[in-house]
DNA sequence: ATGTCGACTTAGCAGCAGCACT
DNA sequence: AGTGCTGCTGCTAAGTCGACAT
């Protein structure tokens, strides 16, 4: 319990959760609770400081005082441009038919199972494929003798191993020093490492599980075509397709099966030849590989350390173009008068009449940057000389009739365009890596439209103008054969074999021509899987570094050199606001800040310590939180503003470069993200530990929500309030008021019963039936249940308008807490996480139940 | 030391399918 | 059958950060 109180800032609390006592974590203040209310129309307040001190704030938007004090915290408003438009993807005709046979076709040819190979059915047949598995695994944790229905071939106990997963390091573990922030109650028997996590850490080694502990150096090579030094690698031949429909933890598991239990049932061909230098690394995989029936590269990842080899063998079939655009032919006014367009020009009219119901069309910017697009496109001497006598209506009003006519399509009629498209797109939706199929993540194209920025970007409306073969440079394994270009006539930019990367494909994002879009692997792929789970081994790690990176923050806050002071502020802000790093950004791009950033305008200084922080960060969502911190960093941060203007950095001597040098010095790869992980993950875990009582499923998950929700406000994600909350909210008023005039009446049945009397009317005068006071009892007591239920619903959607759960399950929750807790407490997963989540997490599900972050 | 490039993760929202409710 | 709601999926913008260049 080195960590005491007073090296950590006392944050205001004002949670008060009724049904939670767990671990007091970062609160907002009331202040800063009203002032993220949204206003009645849903959308965010402004962020308006009495001295118009919100250095970011947007314009045009006004502060809307909280009318109700929500019980639980509220999180930060955001100032987001409150875009309800629809997205403007204009006329979408069907994808040309393409009957090339492709590469990853044939492969799948080979294949002595058929069934992994039909397009439409595939993505379904997976789908419930996991979700068989995943709830066979469920009744495996929860009913150990449940019999196993479906593969039969794997024994049960070898398709979830015990893993070493979360056993990683090696050090004791001091819980209660690596509490979330703020929670800092003491935890009874938590410091258990039990003997089987320990055990397991030096029983079974699984590559996976070797994180930050790459070998080889990590300077990065020039990026050239071909950095491989390794011989050449004959490209896999592969039923790839064996089990694509099987998570990959559990393919996984089978690979072991079958490579330590079950005998092999059969030999699979792959990789024919394999460098010298990566033999090492693989010989564990191919034997996998070899004794399995499955190809399975997965066990034997190398590190996905920079500058190293992330793959041997790449298969795909590159990437899928938009169609070409369709003429209309409706003609658009120019001061009432129908114009006549050229393709393109029509084209560009469409994407700006698509928006015309959008908040897009608020802001001058965004049509000055369409107007100078668009106009390039028209010439000079064009009909159309301004934006302001064009009227796009007519074409706007095309738009919404196909919209309509799309909808009004017979189930059938959808349903085969669906099968359609995705007979042309199936080839385009998997790689093989290393001999195993994965999914590809953005095959797509993105087709041309208007840039929409978010926030105030200076780039908003800009034509984002159509990617060709030409833009494209394609990466791929050296034998691999070379995707064919979908566009007859036309050939990519480049073809390359750098096996240090992941990328399948990428072009020049036509806004910012010196940025990328890359083509990557979906998130269920091994690759991705392997380094979300360094990244939370990394921030697991952070747990054995944390309490003295801590006091030698605090030791910072009063260091003669504002360098160092700096850094130790800016440092703490990280851990305890969860802050991002925040890097410096061109004047092309939205104004909006991280930690180190700031502007002296972005944080007031409210004696006699507390920090009101108003801020817009990352998409241009506010941050607004009033925190109480200790004296020095108070003080601190007063000395940064001093002789300063409200647009000057508070940190000045900082940047995200220096502050992660320093942080590595702390902790090896530590760097700030790290500190969102880590504070996400472990006020996850502790929040869970001790709210978890006995009960029902239903239960449990609230708690789950509810840690869930502390993590999302902790990381301010927020979502825009739904157009329709408003009126959800007064319609579910108005049935609670219904139900309670019907527990009024029954109330008054059940006193006359009780004499004998016969019930009142109802309310069309009808008599009612004649019940006995017992049966009247119960009917009471049904509707106070639903009463109460409806309640706490309408308080759980209040609660949760502005909060996104998603992103913090997704990006920030190590899965592992919640597989285990799910073991643990015998909720199935599939309550928690969806079929995406399982798939993404699936390296996760072997967890032991005792894991703890 | 600073700027830029390149690769990758993190983020919110639109559209839509499917389900519940009336 | 119509309507409203919810959660999922895809999309793509907007971050972070390491490495190289200057």
């Amino acid at each position: 319990m080195a960590i005491e109180a007073s090296t950590k800032p006392n944050i205001v609390n004002d949670f008060d959760d009724d049904d939670y006592d767990g671990p007091v974590v970062f609160k907002r203040s009331n202040t800063a609770a009203k002032q993220n209310q949204l206003n009645p129309e849903g959308k965010r307040p402004s962020s308006s400081t009495a001295n118009g001190q919100n250095a970011n704030a947007q314009k045009g938007k006004t502060t809307v005082p909280s009318s109700k004090a929500s019980p639980m915290r509220s999180p930060p408003p955001n100032l987001k441009a409150s875009s309800s438009s629809a997205k403007g993807s204009p006329v979408k005709s069907p994808v040309p038919n393409s009957k090339t046979p492709s590469p990853l076709d044939d492969r799948v040819k080979q294949s002595p199972r058929p069934n992994s190979s039909t397009s439409v059915k595939k993505e379904d047949d997976s789908g419930s494929m996991l979700l068989k598995q995943m709830d066979h695994q469920y009744l495996r944790f929860n009913i150990k003798s449940a019999p196993d229905d479906s593969d039969d071939e794997v024994p049960l106990s070898s398709r979830f191993p015990k893993s070493s997963a979360g056993t990683s390091g090696g050090k004791p573990i001091f819980r209660d020093e690596k509490k979330p922030l703020t929670s800092k109650l003491q935890q009874n028997g938590s410091t258990t490492l039990d003997k089987q996590q320990k055990s397991s850490l030096g029983s079974i080694k699984r590559p996976l599980d070797k994180v930050g502990s790459s070998a080889t150096s990590s300077a990065k090579k020039p990026k050239v075509s071909n950095t491989s030094t390794e011989m050449k690698v004959k490209q896999v031949t592969v039923k790839a397709d064996d089990d694509d429909h099987i998570p990959i933890a559990q393919r996984m598991k089978k690979s072991i099966s079958s490579d330590k239990k079950a005998p092999p049932t059969k030999t699979t061909k792959v990789t024919k030849a394999v460098s010298s230098s990566s033999k090492k690394i693989n010989k564990k995989s191919k034997k996998v590989i070899k004794n399995s029936k499955y190809s399975k590269s997965t066990k034997m990842l190398p590190s996905s350390g920079d500058g190293q080899k992330k793959w041997t063998t790449l298969v795909h079939n590159g990437v899928i173009f938009p169609p070409p655009y369709t003429p209309h032919g409706v003609k658009m006014l120019y001061k009432g008068k129908p114009v006549d367009l050229t393709r393109e020009q029509e084209e560009v009219a469409t994407m700006y009449a698509v928006m015309l119901e959008t908040d897009y069309m608020q802001k001058p910017k965004f049509k000055e940057n369409f107007w100078t697009d668009w106009r390039k496109l028209l010439g000079k001497n064009h009909v159309i000389q301004n934006l302001t006598d064009c009227d796009f209506k007519p074409i706007y009003d095309w738009h919404q009739e196909q919209k309509e006519k799309k909808k009004q399509m017979s189930s059938e009629e959808k349903k085969a365009l669906k099968e359609e498209k995705m007979k042309q797109e199936e080839k385009y939706m998997w790689a093989i890596v290393d001999g195993v199929k994965e999914k590809v993540g953005n095959f797509r194209v993105e087709p041309p439209g208007l840039f929409r920025g978010r926030g105030e970007h200076p780039k908003m409306g800009k034509l984002k103008k159509r990617i060709r073969p030409s833009d494209i440079t394609i990466n791929i394994g050296k034998d691999a054969p070379i995707p064919e270009c979908p566009i007859p006539g036309e050939r990519w930019k480049e073809v390359k074999h750098d096996n240090t990367v992941t990328w399948l494909a990428f072009w020049n994002d036509p806004i910012n021509p010196k940025e990328f879009k890359y083509v990557f692997l979906a998130a269920s792929s091994a690759l991705k899987g392997q380094s979300d789970k360094e990244k939370y081994e990394k921030a697991r790690k952070l747990k054995d570094y944390i309490e003295s990176i801590r006091a030698a923050y605090t030791k910072g806050f009063t260091s003669k050199d504002v360098t160092r002071r700096q850094i130790a502020v800016a440092t703490y802000l990280i851990d305890k606001l969860a802050l991002r790093a925040g890097n410096e950004k061109d004047d092309d791009e939205a104004d909006t800040v991280g930690c180190c950033t700031l502007k002296v305008g972005n944080v007031e200084c409210i004696p006699p310590n507390k920090l009101k922080f108003d801020f817009l960060g990352k998409d241009s969502i506010q941050y607004v939180n009033t925190v109480e911190v200790e004296l020095p960093v108070y003080k601190a941060i007063g000395q940064f503003q001093t002789g300063k203007k409200q647009n000057d950095d508070l940190f000045d001597e900082l940047d995200t470069a220096k502050l992660n040098a320093h942080l590595k010095e702390l902790m090896p790869g530590l760097t700030a993200k790290v500190f969102r992980t880590y504070n996400a993950s472990i006020t996850l875990d502790d929040m869970l530990s001790r709210g978890t009582k006995e009960g029902n499923v239903a239960e449990k998950i609230v708690v789950y929500n509810t840690a869930n929700k502390e993590v999302a406000i902790i990381c301010n994600h927020q979502r825009t309030v739904s157009k329709t909350h408003g009126a959800q909210m007064t319609r579910l008023t108005d049935k609670i008021e219904e139900l309670k005039g019907v527990l009024k009446d029954l109330k008054i049945d059940l006193d006359r019963a009780r004499k004998g009397k016969p019930p009142l009317k109802d309310s069309d005068g009808k008599q009612k039936r004649n019940l006995t006071p017992e049966a009247i009892e119960r009917k009471i007591a049904q509707t106070n249940v639903k009463i109460e239920k409806m309640e706490r619903d309408m308080k759980t959607k209040e609660d949760l308008k502005t909060v996104a759960l998603g992103t913090s399950k997704i990006n920030y929750l190590d899965p592992r807490i919640t597989v285990a807790w799910c073991k643990r407490h015998e909720v199935p997963i599939e309550k928690i996480f969806n079929k995406s989540l399982l798939a993404k997490f699936a390296w996760s599900m072997d967890v032991e139940p005792d894991f703890r972050f």
